[in-house]
DNA sequence: CTAATTTGCGACAATACTGTCTCACTCTAT
DNA sequence: ATAGAGTGAGACAGTATTGTCGCAAATTAG
């Protein structure tokens, strides 16, 4: 088996986000495989994207999962190492994080999820708030857009080898946290 | 008339941000007229991806030079204030702002202009850096993205209308300068 | 080495999209 | 009222894409 199915996938989201109206056959050339055999992995074009949309979602949910934002302490402290490490898995999954927006299917199955998966964010960065972690003075729902925002500028940036991997999730880091005004500045 | 030509232009950008697939039926009807008209006006699918490429780009130029980032002083106030009106200038046009680099298309006029505006972008961005104005502990370039990433951020929260557009100016500048974190808590 | 599995390649019909055209209809200005 | 410009609806051929298939070649396992 020279390509695995993962590979494939890899290929494929790699693909669409830079080219999103891409055919099958020029997502088999970019997963050097036929496309023949790409159909033999995937039914039809949208069954594809729906598994990609699913995989983005299982890693996204697992990222969550792993950072521990459901039964985090309402401590601050306790607060702002979960928010790191949500931050810290999410610049590990960026390559799907934008795609799960920018889907193009029907698929209630990942509506649904999605809507979720927000909510449950949302629901972390609002808490954040309450503890003094995050600012008050945002609309969290600003706030959680404005991670999607940075992730989707990270992709870009390492799709296009501007920015090391190793830094990238300090400066996502910084930015999100900190922004770009220089500190001396007089604000 | 009853669907100007402009009118048709903000229509289709709009679907095609949140479905770049839509083909020329779906266009149609999204901006409210019939598939013949829009061909009437646009003679391929091509020539109207690369006419909102290109207004896209002149728009992005357009709050370049309104704000001044060439003829500006050197100066950490100048810079300043010059750095904030261009932000303002493309929180204005943050609809076609994630276009250019989703763009579908092999036209070398849209890459070459596009390019073009990125250098000078950056250029400025490091002048801030020099001056104090910005951090100069994040590569220029990932300023410059995070700057896209957060209009991109913005323009879906609009879209979906989770925020204001009266408030959008004050959030992305609040995000980009200062970021998301509270000030009272240990950093 | 051999059998089994998987792949690439080409062909194929079915479908979807594109771009063009005609014609009837609706406005608007005069 | 009437001429003129613009529009929508539908038909049309041409093209691209999709999804399926058979078969030969290659890879892998035993």
């Amino acid at each position: 088996m020279a390509v695995s199915r993962e590979q494939i996938l890899d290929a494929a989201i790699r693909h669409l986000n830079a080219s999103p109206t891409a055919s099958m056959a020029q997502i088999a050339e970019a997963a050097g495989i036929s496309r023949a055999t790409l159909h033999r992995h995937f039914s039809s074009r949208d069954d594809l994207v729906v598994e990609l949309g699913r995989r983005a979602l299982d890693r996204w949910e697992r990222a969550q999962d792993e950072a521990g934002i459901a039964e985090t302490g309402a401590g601050p402290a306790d607060l702002r190492a979960t928010l790191m490490a949500l931050i810290e898995g999410e610049v590990g999954v960026a390559e799907e994080h934008g795609f799960t927006l920018t889907v193009e299917t029907t698929s209630e199955e990942l509506l649904a999820r999605s809507a979720e998966l927000e909510r449950r964010e949302l629901a972390f960065i609002e808490a954040c708030q309450r503890a003094g972690v995050l600012r008050s003075d945002l609309p969290a729902v600003w706030v959680s857009s404005s991670i999607y925002g940075l992730l989707v500028a990270l992709r870009e940036s390492l799709r296009r080898g501007e920015i090391a991997p190793r830094e990238a999730t300090r400066l996502m880091v910084e930015s999100f946290l900190r922004g770009a005004s220089d500190k001396g500045d007089l604000s």
